[in-house]
DNA sequence: GCGCATGTTGCAATCGATTGCCTGCGGGGG
DNA sequence: CCCCCGCAGGCAATCGATTGCAACATGCGC
């Protein structure tokens, strides 16, 4: 028996070049002999090795894990296995690690860090390399990506707001370098001028990054500023807790003097107190809808950029109430 | 120029085996094309991959990503990576995930789901496959692993409480089948003992999971039960949480009515409210350790297994007061 | 009865690196 | 002056699978 008919008993698309008889043969002496087929070997051959780069930024923001099991459980099925790799959010790190990855012979990349510009995905991209972005978007839009609709859950946000009675609506954005921190201002900015509330700019302040810290340090110079309002939505599940935490150094409640929405709706924001009402984000739907478009693009080649747009839901906890 | 005179130029184990001067034109041209190994060839030649399986029960548990990225951390600097895959639980799975690993030629595994008993391991461990275990232990202890004292963290949970004043108190421990739910247990009998304080089995409760709904089940069947306490050790954070439901539900108020503590110090357990005084476990410290111990034994594979544990610390918020 | 088509299997190249062995060259010592 | 040793580098096998091509057998049609 020779290897080369092993080889094409053993795979089911060129099983039709062998005898049923010997095929059969070969399947149960496999099967005796526990036979496992040496990836490295076929990919060294192929060069195809059932692999994708998933590139985040840090696992253990808490929004990531939804993502990558997204991710794995839609590629698992399709045989397909995922590198992950953290960045960091370091520039240099990132070209790194992709290096490495494509190094490695991935099939594909999975690119979850969400700075605005980056011209090596592009450049990769029109190497030809299969690259899907989840969770931002990038220049021209040539690159099929998966994200949020962000500006829509800013608007939902502030739909909510004006429900249920407030008038005037801050905003604590985030770094407009981030594709999240820029699209979720521009909606809110949209949604204020929908319902004909006043545009103020003193209502918009901006975080240097998405951290409680500096969710606290911007709210608290807004509240400090002597402008009136009664309704603030973050840019963040984090920045609404350093909202939490401006409102209580200064003595005020959440929400009989101030209503907060947060945006993601992490783990655990049901559990805070008040309980945050925010716009959930489905991280694992992006993670997994990322995996789809990046098999897809396996399969064919050709098939034009997508873009994909997940929509968020409001969802209603105690941090929001009507204006005093 | 040969392929073998490069290949030997471009590895420094070997690169003295080649005259400096053309060990240098290799490396300029190495530059110069941009040259990068392809890893697939080298893995097949030398039966080595530079990768390392960790085996997880899921992603999204918060404790997990700490875990990882300290594996991560330590495996990068010696130019190994880890494949992640999660098991969720589930025997089977795991057992697939495991032999999907070796497929894949991993050099060695960290194995960080909890179950206490697998037979699978034992055998790989006995067929020379190099493996450590995080955050449980084994059997024998044939086999190296690194876990936290949660022996050593429930007692410091009592001694704190005991410290307060209270002299009835509860544990809620876990599933007896894991290792953490079996061993916090244990630290807990062992510290009332060592109190002097009365051991009433009254007093413990078993949770058949390490989540909310189970902790607010069990502790809230304690509290109906009218035994007599004024402080609860949940043996996880989640069961803390479900204490705090429990309490809630009941009218009764933390720490005012009812001391808790948790353990392992999840993300935002200082957020809750009241803010949680829980054991914390350095889970990034866990799998860093695992990941040191695994490298050592691909240096020196001789070497006899060892058991790190890792000192757990008591972290003091607002969830713990003295008994009224 | 011969030729050709079809179906099955074997041969050998290939993927890209690593490595044991051998060769050839040069220098130093007898 | 010759021999031997050591160093540098080339040769070729190897890892384990895939795959184009060739070869062979069988069977059918003319």
């Amino acid at each position: 028996m020779h290897v080369a008919t092993a080889s094409r008993a053993l795979n089911p698309d060129t099983r039709s070049l062998v005898s049923s008889t010997t095929a059969e043969r070969v399947l149960q002496a496999a099967k005796a002999l526990d036979y496992r087929p040496n990836p490295i070997a076929r990919s060294l051959r192929t060069a195809r090795t059932e692999t994708v780069g998933l590139v985040i930024p840090d696992l253990t923001n808490p929004l990531v894990p939804p993502m990558v099991r997204g991710v794995a459980d839609v590629l698992a099925p399709a045989g397909y296995d995922a590198w992950i790799v953290n960045t960091d959010n370091d520039p240099d790190r990132e070209i790194a690690q992709i290096e490495s990855l494509r190094d490695k012979q991935v099939d594909g990349l999975i690119v979850a860090t969400a700075r605005l510009e980056h011209p090596l995905l592009e450049q990769l991209h029109d190497e030809g390399v299969r690259i899907v972005l989840a969770n931002r978007l990038l220049g021209a839009g040539r690159i099929p990506s998966v994200t949020a609709d962000n500006a829509a859950g800013s608007a939902l946000a502030v739909d909510h707001l004006v429900a249920l009675g407030h008038r005037r609506i801050a905003h604590v954005s985030g770094p407009q370098t981030l594709s999240t921190g820029l699209v979720r201002r521009r909606g809110y900015l949209h949604a204020i001028r929908d319902h004909g509330l006043p545009e103020d700019p003193e209502l918009l302040v901006t975080c240097a990054a998405w951290t409680e810290e500096e969710g606290a340090r911007a709210f608290g110079s807004l509240l400090d500023s002597g402008v009136e309002f009664t309704a603030v939505v973050a840019g963040h599940d984090r920045v609404a807790l350093g909202c939490y935490d401006a409102l209580a150094a200064r003595g005020l409640s959440c929400p009989g003097d101030m209503s907060v929405v947060g945006f993601n709706d992490m783990p655990f924001m049901d559990k805070m107190r008040p309980a945050l009402t925010t716009v959930r984000v489905a991280h694992y739907e992006v993670g997994a809808e990322a995996a789809r478009l990046l098999l897809d693009s396996f399969a064919d080649p050709g098939r034009p950029a997508r873009g994909v747009l997940l929509q968020p839901t409001l969802v209603i906890r105690s941090s929001t109430a009507p204006p005093a």
